[in-house]
RNA sequence: GGCCAGGUAGCUCAGCUGGUAGCAGCGUUCGCCUGAAAAGUGAAAGGUCGCCGGUUCGACCCCGGCCCUGGCCA
């Protein structure tokens, strides 16, 4: 069996799915957790991720968590099979993983049929500069012209997405498949519990979480990351938090403008975190904070 | 107490010599999402234009009074 936590960020995943992992191993069957949470890959980055303690760390055995330099770029397919090594590893030791993490995309990649054409750094390179050129309109002509059905899909201001399909199509000839596969389990025996608490309430988490991390010395540590090159990266400095703090270091926000602006994208990324979730089926919902959660959660997942 | 500025969407504001209010930003709601996803994107809903009266065929825009806010002066 394999467990996946998912819901909005500030519900309590981590410490659910930890609180899990200790029970199962309690009752004799041993647990892992298995991170798919893209920002917790990151090495130092710590308070801003809300990362679980060395000491959390320590009651259970993490997988993917402070396996990357915040140089280096965080990516879905990377992630992948990282994700599933990971799993089928616990899985060949007789272990239960649990995959926790709020990148809805990262958890559907690992467990459902996700297949990622290659990418060529040199190909994208040429695409951005033609994007910083011509615009993304332009571009959307042109994948009108190669791949109707994907330029269909892909509005002709989302840069992004215009770019990577045009990428796509180069490197395989064929088209570029512009919609979410089905929401299918490719991997076995997959249980994914969702965390469930009412928008008003995971705002309120969200505000005091964020006074926490800056109480907690998110501005210092964000300083020692720049040391170890975070401006540098692509995915690390667009964290959020550590967005913010980085325009309060570059003296574009004051303190309490970086920190309204943190709460606030975190509530926008909560909001947009449920839209994926919400309407998964597969996903048994549970309310964040019924006293019984645990033992609930063991009970739907046969293991009581 | 006097003078000045201002009271328009939940918030910040735009607007008009008087003719059904703005594709506004933020927020909210809903949606999209395949190598940056804590990223990137689309749409919709929301307004008795401070209150009362007057002028006018017609006032958010003109006139009078009142209320409120900010600033200056006494």
């Amino acid at each position: 069996m394999i467990v996946g936590v998912v819901g909005p960020t500030a519900v309590g995943k981590s410490s659910m799915a930890l609180a899990l992992a200790e029970q199962l191993i309690e009752s004799g069957r041993p647990a892992e957790i298995v991170n798919a949470d893209s920002m917790l890959l990151y090495r130092g980055m710590d308070i801003g991720t809300a990362k679980p303690t060395p000491d959390e760390l320590a009651l259970v055995p993490h997988h993917l968590i402070d396996v990357l330099d915040v140089t280096q770029t965080a990516t879905v397919a990377e992630f992948q099979g990282l994700a599933r090594e990971a799993l089928a590893d616990c899985q060949a030791r007789g272990v239960t993983p649990i995959l926790v993490g709020g990148s809805a995309l990262y958890v559907r990649a690992v467990v459902d049929d996700f297949r990622f054409p290659g990418t060529d750094p040199a190909l994208r390179a040429r695409l951005e500069g033609e994007l910083a050129e011509l615009g993304p309109e332009a571009l959307h002509a042109r994948l009108a012209d190669r791949d109707p059905s994907a330029a269909a899909t892909i509005l002709p201001g989302n840069a992004r997405r215009i770019v990577r399909a045009l990428e796509v199509i180069t490197l395989t000839g064929g088209p570029f498949s512009a919609s979410l596969p089905e929401r299918r389990y490719l991997l076995r025996d997959v249980r994914q519990i969702g965390l469930d608490l009412d928008r008003p309430s995971v705002d309120v988490r969200i505000a005091t979480r964020v006074d926490t991390m800056w109480a907690a010395g998110l501005v210092a540590e964000v300083e020692r990351l720049v040391e170890r090159g975070l401006r540098d990266g692509l995915t690390a400095p667009r964290a959020l938090g550590y967005a913010q703090v980085l325009r309060l270091l570059d003296g574009e926000l004051t303190e309490d403008q970086a920190r309204a602006e943190t709460v606030a994208a975190t509530r926008k990324f909560a909001r947009r975190q449920d839209s994926w979730f919400r309407r998964d089926e597969r996903i048994a919902w549970f309310d964040a904070r019924r006293d019984d959660l645990v033992a609930a959660v063991l009970a739907e997942l046969g293991e009581s």
